[in-house]
DNA sequence: CCTCGAGTGATATGTTATTACATTTCTTGG
DNA sequence: CCAAGAAATGTAATAACATATCACTCGAGG
């Protein structure tokens, strides 16, 4: 995997699989996966980078599926509130989820030179934010993680 | 603390206590503790909750000490570089530090009802984070972990 | 006294996100 | 099948967040 691991793989492959594990899960949850939807998921998959939701909206408007921020807002939210896609707060953006098939709370590794993204796993409530929770009776119901640094590539090449 | 731990406290005092030791550090490390910047951390104390930049701004300006967005990011990169305020990304908001007398990887429970913030500390680079970012090369250099959730106030109101 | 650098003032602009409302498309029960 | 309601989309306008740039001030050090 180019971004998510930071190194390389067969793209076209994995972006096939993944649209087809998510047209399956909309089928299964009687989503509807619509073309909007369907594309924007697949050019963030093609990409395979953290993309702007206007980057986004720059190739769905150059296709004429809509032209209008909220057209790719809508799509994005769709996508992420079924873990097809994840926000990178850090970077307002947003990037095609690495482990669609099954739950987790995600984790990022963010190159602050080449803005590579990779994703991993943690877990969630444990350690002292969930203690610090417990303790004062706050309901933990989402968790970001992402830490920011320099990939492998960029190590060599920075300060 | 009303936010920071989601329990009262004797604001004014910790205002106050804050501030003091913002002004020693600065003058410890030679760096200039401006009437702006002073400022905006103290309206930071005083609220005692996360405000946005345009928010702060707009109360400097009520008070003549400059109108225009750049004032108030100058002064926001200067106390989060030096630690006397943290960014909130989910929120594209800023709080006061509220362990400001050590370096510390700050963590954060945000409510999504009424948007406080308790902030907390978290163990850097351990757990699958670390692992992963060992494994594939990656140096991290700053991690962001914020929760959010319902806070113990809001749960009883709230679905 | 002069210069240099940090900070500030001010204008303009860039980037990200939302509100609001009209219209179309799906879906579901009669 | 068909009507009614829900879901999705099209479109315009605007809000919210952030930065680029340049001119000016003021204090520290030569």
């Amino acid at each position: 995997m180019s971004t998510v691991g930071f190194r390389q793989h067969d793209h076209a492959h994995c972006v096939h699989t993944a649209l087809a594990q998510a047209e399956a899960k909309c089928k299964a949850k009687r989503l509807q996966f619509t073309p909007v939807r369907r594309r924007v998921l697949e050019i963030l998959l093609e990409k395979h980078k953290a993309m702007g939701a206007y980057d986004i909206l720059a190739v769905l408007a150059a296709e004429g599926m809509g032209s209008q921020p909220p057209v790719v807002y809508r799509a994005l939210d769709f996508l992420v509130q079924h873990g097809f896609v994840h926000r990178i707060e850090q970077l307002n953006a947003y990037a095609a989820c690495a482990h669609p098939t099954h739950d987790h709370v995600p984790a990022f590794l963010i190159c602050r030179s080449c803005k590579a993204v990779a994703e991993t796993e943690t877990e969630l409530t444990q350690g002292r934010l969930g203690v610090a929770a417990n303790t004062s009776g706050f309901q933990i119901e989402r968790v970001v993680v992402e830490a920011e640094g320099l990939c492998p590539e960029c190590i060599g090449t920075q300060a």
